[in-house]
DNA sequence: GCCAACGTTGGC
DNA sequence: GCCAACGTTGGC
């Protein structure tokens, strides 16, 4: 079981939005980069924790806890001319990108928000300080623990 | 809206 | 394979 930390703009789609979806779910597409990439297709299986973070946003934070229903598989958006995320090099024959499906767990009884995180004993290395613009990434067992504690989530 | 950081593209 | 130009992300 391993941890990530997924992050959407949640003036397109916020967590609220993800505890209104059909079964609380929802596939994590629109991914095209190759690091984020490999993690959705090689790396991130059902079972899965998920910081879901809200970027661009005022201010961004975590705003909740969701879990991995789906391992990787195609992103078919990739496969629609119609679609803004539309990229004709991935065919369905051989997709070059790949999505997952995430289930809503718990909202954060608040926010936590980048400055705390910036602030935080144990979260120095997280990735989201470290990388900043990497959509998907991974996080520790211990920066997972100290998130879930500085929001107010029991263990 | 600005701008720094980073990823991607393409000429050579 | 190098690197400059360009586009995107995301904090502020």
């Amino acid at each position: 079981m391993n941890y990530w930390l997924m992050k959407s703009e949640p003036d397109v789609f916020s967590f609220d939005d993800l505890m209104r979806s059909p079964g609380r779910r929802t596939c994590w597409d629109g991914v095209r980069n190759y690091q984020a990439r490999n993690l959705l297709r090689d790396a991130i299986q059902p079972g899965d924790g998920v910081l879901f973070y809200h970027s661009n946003a005022n201010p961004s934070g975590v705003a909740g806890i969701a879990r991995v229903v789906r391992g990787g598989y195609p992103d078919h958006t990739a496969f629609d001319p119609a679609d803004p995320h539309y990229d004709p090099k991935s065919r369905p024959e051989a997709p070059t990108w790949y999505m997952v499906d995430i289930e809503a767990v718990e909202p954060l009884p608040r926010l936590l928000t980048l400055a705390e995180i910036k602030a935080a004993k144990g979260l120095e290395k997280m990735v989201l300080l470290t990388n900043s613009r990497l959509s998907v990434q991974p996080v520790t067992e211990s920066e997972w623990r100290i998130v879930r504690r500085l929001a107010g989530l029991k263990p």
